[in-house]
DNA sequence: ACCTGAACACCGTTCAAGT
DNA sequence: ACCTGAACACCGTTCAAGT
């Protein structure tokens, strides 16, 4: 079981694609996998071995913004009863998925394949925190789960800019309303 | 202002454009518009003439659906209450969807681009009497317009065939239940 | 007036050949 | 073991040339 030593080039060459993907990612961002590839100065083939999709490859360039979402769920639970707290950090993630369009579809299980490893199962546990929270208090549906909320938030971070503008913001608070049970 | 005649072949190869992108939607239904000028049988030139944006084509395509599911609001207003008459018509408009996909999301105006024509302007129509006599009723909640439920139907009909299968009518339970205004 | 289809400028992805 | 980049198989869209 001895750990395969990675070759220091390899290394760099992820890390190097990573660097490029944040870079070409900026306003109406549409990211091809081949000006990826350019601007991190290495061969598509190099790019497809560490990045198998696009996704992957998403998942990696937001990962240190994710791991700040998710830790941001337990202090607003300390804070507030769990229904303002849910409402306020999906409001958060909005606000950032507004500025990092595509962060959530990216981590947005696609139906069929495997969960994209550590960052969705860390997302997806902070949400059920949340709403585990909110079923206690009586004030969150018992039959949503992380994976309804995921998929809901995924679908406002694909909607494109001018029109996330608009009516994002409103959108979310009808899914919100949806996610609280009646009182 | 005399009508100026169409020319007969042009109208006959609109309506072959049509035929053939009916006839290549089907399962998991890409429509590459190259395909649809090849199954008709015209150059690509002539299909774009006709129909400059997919979403005009898909628009044509699901005019008589469409017309149909507007038609079939009044009814359920007759017969039940407004969030009833809501919730069931949302449900057809989902079965719908689940079968031809890509129609909701033909329709859905797309942020920038004109409200594709009469098709849009019906159905928005219908989910408008749907939600005004909600809000009349005191059911549903008054800052809903149309264009948030059509926006909502959009995502729902693009999730892929598999997530559908096994999560659109839960989604859009909790999407009823954020339009319905609380007790 | 309307049509055709070659042509252009892109994509994503693979894989033989190199080091 | 890892890399490169040419090559393949697609797209959407335009526009010169035809009838």
């Amino acid at each position: 079981m001895a750990e395969r030593r990675t070759r220091a080039d390899a290394l760099n060459n992820r890390a190097r694609i990573v660097r490029a993907a944040r870079e070409l990612l900026t306003p109406g961002a549409e990211l091809p996998m081949n000006a990826v590839a350019k601007a991190a100065g290495v061969g598509q083939g190099t790019l497809y071995r560490n990045f198998p999709t696009r996704e992957a490859l998403l998942a990696e360039v937001y990962r240190a913004d994710v791991d700040q979402l998710v830790s941001s769920a337990a202090p607003l639970l300390e804070r507030h009863d769990a229904a303002t707290a849910l409402r306020r950090w999906l409001s958060d993630v909005a606000d950032y998925a507004r500025v990092k369009r595509g962060v959530l579809a990216a981590l947005e299980p696609a139906s069929g394949h495997e969960l994209a490893a550590s960052a969705t199962g860390t997302i997806g546990e902070a949400i059920d925190r949340l709403l585990d929270a909110g079923k206690a208090e009586g004030t969150v549906r018992a039959d949503v789960d992380s994976q309804d909320v995921l998929t809901l938030l995924g679908f406002l971070s694909r909607m494109d800019e001018a029109e996330a503008a608009e009516r994002a913001e409103h959108l979310l608070e009808l899914i919100v309303s949806g996610v609280l049970a009646r009182s």
